[in-house]
This record gives C-alpha cells, structure tokens and sequence, in this order.
DNA sequence: ACTCCGGCCGTAAACGTTTACAAGATCCCC
DNA sequence: GGGGATCTTGTAAACGTTTACGGCCGGAGT
C-alpha cells in the first residue's frame, strides 16, 4: 500500500524526460536505446500506469455502467453475462448497478453520467422511460442504450440507441402453441398494468384470443406481481373463478412457478388438466417439475445488441439514433407435451 | 453530450475565483454574498463536478469492486445484494466483475487494483488464494478482502480481511439432521477434489460420520463437477451402485437438483424413499418438487462481512487483519420431511 | 561550409479539481 | 487613527498523464 512509482519516477531512473517516458509507453517512436532504457526502469520500478490520471487526460475512463431493476433476476443475469464479454473484449470495464426498479435510483444514475465516471451506459428502466429520464439522458454527457420501450415523443437530439423485443409477438406465440395442442380455455396471469410489459402482454392477450375465434372472458384473466407468490394467489383466485380452464399463460416465469405450485396443491395434472406456459425462458424453466414451457424474449441477444450498439456509438457520435428489435421464440418443455406427444403446433 | 461547465466557468460567472468555487462547493467558510453568487452560477450552468478530476487530487475514487466467480450464482447474488446496499450508503459505487472460475481473470482485477481505478476490493477466489493471489495482492495499493479460505502462510504485511464460513461444520449439520430422521445409509454427492470447498466437504463427510458412529463406505461417494447435469450423472451412478441408500447429501443445491431429477425419474419418492439435502440455500432450493432442505452457508452475511471489514479497512490503514466466521446453519424443507412430521433432531 | 530536412527529445501546458499560503479586507479595541 | 486579530479571498501548486511545439543534432545536398 505504498506510493508507487509515476513517470517521473522512471523518467529520473533511466535519464530521460517524462514526455519520453509516456512515448515510449506508448509505442511512440523513439530512439532504440531510450526505449530500452525507459522499458527497463519501468519493469524494476514495476510500474502501471495511473488510470485516474489517464481518464483525466484523455477524457474517457474506459469504463461503462449496466443498469438494472434487479441482479438476481435471471433475464438481467443473461444480459450481463453477453454484455460483459463483448465490453471486455472492447477494452472496457463494466459497472454494475442494481436500481431495484425504484425510478429514483435509476435518475441517480443517470444524472452520476455527468460526472463522466463512465463513457456509456446500458439502462434498462423497469416501468418505462420517463419525461424526467428523458430530460436526463439529454443532459448526460455520454452515451446511453435504452433495452425497453422509448416514449413516443423521445427528442431526436437525444441520440439514445434503443434495443426491445417484441413482447406481443412472444403472447401471440404461446397462444398459438396452446391452440393447437387443443386448449380453447386459455387463463391468463398478468402482472400490473402500470408496468410496460404488463400493458403491453395484456393487450396482446386480447388480439390474441380474437385472432384464433377464442372469445375473450374476463374470469379468465388476473392481475398481481411479478412474483411467484403473486403468481400463486392469481392462480388460486382464477382456478376458483373459471375451474374449467385447461390453460394458464402467464406474463413471467416467476408468476408460472407460482400457477404450479398452486395446482400441484390442488392435484391437477400438468400439462394434463392445464398447461402452462411461462414467460422470460429463464433457467428456472428447467428447474421445475414439470420443465416449464416459456417464451424466450431473447434476454441474451438484447444484451449482446446493446453492447453493441454502444460500442458503435461510442466510435462514431453522431450517428443517427438506432433501434434493435429482437424476436421472441417459443422453448416448449413438459408444461405443455405429454411425455411422448410429439410437441404440437406453433414454431 | 457538450462539454460541460467546469468551476472555471462557474468562477467567471460569479466573478470570483476558482479556489472560492471549490470551497463553497465544498461547503467551507465563505461570505454570505460569494455563496448565494455561485451557487447561483452553478445551479444555472447545471454545474456536476468531475468525479475523474476530484479522484486525481483526492487520491480516492469512491469505487470499490467484487470479483465473483459467475454472475449466475445464486451465492454471489446474495452477496451482492448485502454488499451493494452497505457500500451506498458509506457513499462507494460498486464494480462487479464476473471472472467465470478463470484465476488468469481473477490475477488480472487484482493486478488492475494497482491503476487504482479503485479504492478496495472483495474478491471471492474459486479455487482458493495460490501464491500468485497473494503476491498481487500484497503489490496492490488498495485493501483487499478475501472471501474464503487464505493459505496458512500468509504474509503478516499483506494486510488482508478475511471471511469465512465453515463448510464442515455445514456438513455435519445435515448428516446429523438425516441421522435424526432415522436415515443410515447416507450417499455423498461431492464437486471436485481440487477446489476449495471439495476437499473441505469431503473431510467433513468422513468425520460426520464417524462421530454418529455409521460406517465410511466408498460405494456412497461419488465425485463430480458442482453442475446439475453432473450432479445428476452421479447420482445415477451412485444408485446404480448401492440401491439401497437411504439419504443423499449433496455438495451443492444444483447437484441437489440433478440428484432430484434422477431421483423422480426412476420412481422414487423423496423423501419416503430417500432423503436429499443441499447446500447454499440458494434460492433454487425454495423452487424445485419437493422443496430441497438445505444447508445455509450464510452467503448474505458473508457478504455483509465482507463489505463492513472493507469499509472498516478505508478508515483505518493500518489496522491488523481480521477474520470473521459465518457459521452454517439448515434450512429445512420438503426433500427430507414427510408432510405432517414435525422436522425432527438438529438445530 | 552553408542550408535544409528529418528524427528525437525536452519544456510546458492542459485535463478539472483541492488546498497551502499569503495578501487583502474587515473589525475591534485602545 | 493605529495596530493587531480575524475572516475572506486569490494565486499557484499539485495530483499523473498526454501531447503541441520548438530546439538540437546529424546527415545529405549544393
């Protein structure tokens, strides 16, 4: 925990200035000798290079900052572990910052950009983009790549790249799976519709119903939270409502986990009495018994996207404003085959 | 993404100089009419100081990071969630690296503390702290914590915190709990030998068993990776072998998982037939059919104790080490309670 | 021998802060 | 009104880099 050695320690060492030093650091040309020289009291004196001062310099600090609602939820999870590697790759560090879906927490970091401890950043804003996260993207002074919905009004001098996937797509998948392996009384879970995904699966829910000739039954559908213990009251609410359905789509794994539990309670088979299927495709879906069937919203791929996307804005500034939309896919599992049945239908 | 104002800009505005902006900033003693002035400037400009800049002169970054094996695992997301709260609130970002199991990787964070991009770290080795960790970390200029076991030679000046938990004492709790529970042939599903924890558990079994006075029989232990797939391959293997086993305790909660699968798949009730106990209390365990008894390494206060020594450590350089002791305790659940019995004996 | 050119190198400034020091302003007291 | 004490302020240096600029030197061309 000493003070180690600067520039101007090795300058003094091997008799040359401090301006030689950093040349020769840095691959500079310069005299064979004097880079011999400097290379050597360099390696004795062991030393590295001053990152703060560095960024001050250059003004960059090489580093860029992943925000999101929470790190144990497995879709953040598999972005961070695409976006670590490609940011790595690229030379920079990654910060992590869990906001805990609290908006507050979220403007923090957003208006930390300004103090430029970080070239970029990577914010994923659990109910929405905000006027006020508009306003304070605008003001931050570096880059910064929305996974979610922009508002429709975003400022075009905003530069904020976006990268989403297509939610309501991913409902219309599982419905059409759950069609053709014959259900036509399809219950659905949802989670609260002040959040984007919420609204945004609700909606699809319906087209969805319309678009097969399912008509479309309010005791059929529930509202909670995100969560499984939610997931199970929805469950048992709904299941006590309409005993005859023969379907549960649910808006998130966490709220599937919990439509299981509860009809495993009740000693319904699953898929046989009612098929489930959840949403996220996260790890979780083959953990359960019975693997859970579920909507893959690409959490991998929109994590590499926006890695991407920030790279590339980071290269070039004014680039026009970009979007990504990441398809959904449908991982079938037991909650929905009959051992031996082929998988039927959709995808 | 404009340059910003800098105390240079706010000074001009005001019309006094730099150094009174950066005392009245700070707070420091100044006249009534100089505050209200640049305030004033500043709060027109929208003024954010340069975090980059202020590192350089104070020598702190405000920054500490946690190197962790995988980002995936349950064990460091608790730990991460107690750690991230504690450092907040002392006012320290947080800087997660995911070094996946890669001692080059976790060598290379260590070796990065010495561009001091960072004011401490807590770093969680995979395969324990070899010789290369330690000269690292004695070159590093910033306090480290380890969390896991150190080598016995360690140097008195490398000043380093330390926590642990006591994996043997974990063992011996969960073969003392399925003893009471009237279980005599107790299988051992391990990780590898050559980590850490491995070796640890490994011993523990022996002399667990030795105490409650049951045999060591080589048959009932099988080794392989701390993966689900692999635990499930050595519970296959294992059953194949002693058919008559009447409890398996397992090294980890996702070689519990895999055990669970094999276990379900050939007809085998758990726990009438054989009980199952895992170890992390990882969230999984609360998610799987039947829900998985555990045994808690304490990962959240691990955590905890990490980040307060860290902290502890920034104020007080020159303080001895320390180590702290987590000890285990046992979740109990349904892979080892028959529904309506009261969970029996340890505890 | 003079000039010109190119290659290396050192000096110094800059990045945006904080803070030691000294000078100026203000006040009080005699 | 002079003198000291106290409060406030500005100047400048420092943190550790990178880099523009100009100087020096040696060699080549005339």
């Amino acid at each position: 925990m000493t003070e180690g050695p600067t520039i101007t320690t090795i300058a003094q060492r091997a008799g040359v200035s401090i301006a030689s030093v950093s040349r020769v650091l840095n691959g500079l040309p310069a005299r064979e000798d004097t880079v011999r020289r400097v290379l050597r009291a360099a390696d004795e004196l062991g030393y590295v290079p001053n990152s703060v001062a560095r960024s001050l310099r250059n003004r960059r600090t090489d580093q860029i900052a992943f925000a999101m609602a929470d790190i144990g939820n497995p879709v953040y999870v598999a972005m961070v572990r695409e976006i670590q590697p490609v940011l790595k790759e690229a030379g920079y560090r990654l910060l992590i910052h869990s906001t805990d879906g609290d908006a507050g927490d979220e403007l923090g970091v957003l208006r930390g950009l300004r103090e430029r401890y970080v070239d970029g950043l990577i914010i994923s804003p659990l109910r929405g983009v905000t006027r006020e996260h508009v306003e304070a993207i605008v003001a931050a002074r570096a880059p910064v790549v929305v996974i979610g919905a922009l508002p429709e009004d975003m400022p075009r001098d905003a530069l904020v790249d976006n990268v989403r996937t297509d939610s309501r797509a991913g409902v219309r998948l599982a419905l059409d799976h759950l069609y053709a392996i014959g259900r036509r009384r399809i219950g659905f879970l949802n989670g609260p519709l002040d959040t984007v995904p919420g609204a945004a699966r609700a909606a699809a829910y319906r087209e969805g119903l319309e678009a097969l000739g399912l008509p479309y039954d309010e005791d059929l559908v529930e509202v909670g939270d995100f969560y499984r213990d939610s997931g199970a009251r929805a469950a048992r609410a709904l299941l006590a409502r309409a005993p005859g359905v023969d379907a549960l789509m649910c808006a998130n794994d966490l709220i599937a986990l919990g439509a299981l539990d509860v009809l495993r309670e009740q000693g319904r088979d699953v898929p046989g009495d009612v098929a489930v299927v959840g949403m996220d495709d996260t790890d979780l879906a083959s953990v359960t018994w019975p693997t859970l069937t579920s909507v893959s919203l690409g959490s991998a791929e929109r994590g590499r996207a926006a890695a991407g996307l920030l790279l590339d804005r980071l290269q070039n500034d004014r680039r026009e404003p970009r979007a990504v939309v990441v398809p959904p896919s449908l991982t079938i599992r037991g909650s929905t085959t009959l051992p031996g049945t082929p998988p039927g239908g959709a995808r």
